[in-house]
DNA sequence: ATGGCTGTTCTAAACAGA
């Protein structure tokens, strides 16, 4: 079963640019990110006609995300992060796909630090941490894929030097990701790929992409039960360098069917 | 560097992203 997570920038501005890369790369679940629309406003006759079934959390402008899966889309459909029922950001959404629970996560970004928004990113990891752990009891498989906002370590950065003071990479933060994966998670990509610099992200602004002036921070953490399946995980670069791209690109877990 | 791009939007001399 191949799990990809994408961070579309604007599904409906990427609607083309998504298609293309769902028929060639062919995965089975697709966890989207930055949606950028209202869940009514969702395209979803492009990704049906392709056999997927869509489970969406979207809202205007911001955020939004979505499970797309060609093996049908199970309940109960978990539709916010649990632990702070006043979020009302567009940034959870978790459903049961070929008996593997799945979510798709768009952590707050938490730039500038020394606003709220910081503050902010922290709480929601802490969320995260605790349903974590509920997940993780259950016992059974779990992928918690998409765009964590978070680089895990300098050699996940093109010149970490540029990163210190940023909410993505300060010490706060990176601790906050690793207590997450201390309860028992794995890293997909890190398990499988140990060399430097492979990033999931490019500024579109300063030639980044061309340059490879990039950050690794898209993940899908697996519990145990779906860590012992891995077959493999790669970053796939073919949608960065498209026209209209985003400035993310997907990464891709494939796990061995039961 | 109040920089650099790209998207949505109360079409902005704005705001957010990362």
């Amino acid at each position: 079963m191949k799990i990809a997570t994408f961070n579309v920038n604007s599904l409906r501005a990427r609607i083309d640019n998504v298609v293309a890369w769902i028929e060639r790369a062919e995965p089975d679940v697709l966890l989207l990110q930055e949606l950028k629309c209202e869940t009514a406003a969702f395209p979803r006759e492009p990704f049906e006609a392709r056999g997927y079934a869509c489970a969406v959390v979207g809202q205007k402008s911001w955020n939004g995300v979505a499970i797309l899966s060609r093996r049908g889309i199970d309940g109960p459909v978990l539709e916010r992060l649990p632990g702070e029922p006043e979020d009302e950001q567009a940034r959870y959404v978790e459903a049961t796909v070929a008996g593997v629970r799945v979510a798709a996560i768009y952590l707050p970004n938490g730039n500038p630090v020394g606003t709220e928004k910081y503050p902010y990113k922290l709480r929601w990891m802490a969320r995260l941490k605790a349903h974590a752990r509920d997940l993780l009891a259950r016992g059974g498989p779990v992928a918690l894929g998409g765009d964590w906002n978070v680089i895990p370590a300098a050699a996940d950065a093109a010149d970490p030097s540029a990163w210190t003071e940023d909410a993505l990479f300060r010490p706060q933060t990176r601790r906050a990701f690793r207590e997450i994966l201390h309860l028992g998670w794995t890293d997909a990509f890190r398990a499988v790929d140990a060399r430097p610099h492979q990033f999931t992200f490019w500024d579109y602004q300063a030639r980044a992409w061309e340059r490879d002036d990039g950050i690794r921070i898209d993940h899908v953490l697996l519990s145990p039960a779906a860590a012992d399946r891995i077959k493999g995980a790669w970053v796939d670069r073919w949608p960065r360098g498209q026209e209209k791209a985003s400035d993310h690109t997907p990464l891709v877990v494939e796990l061995a069917d039961d």
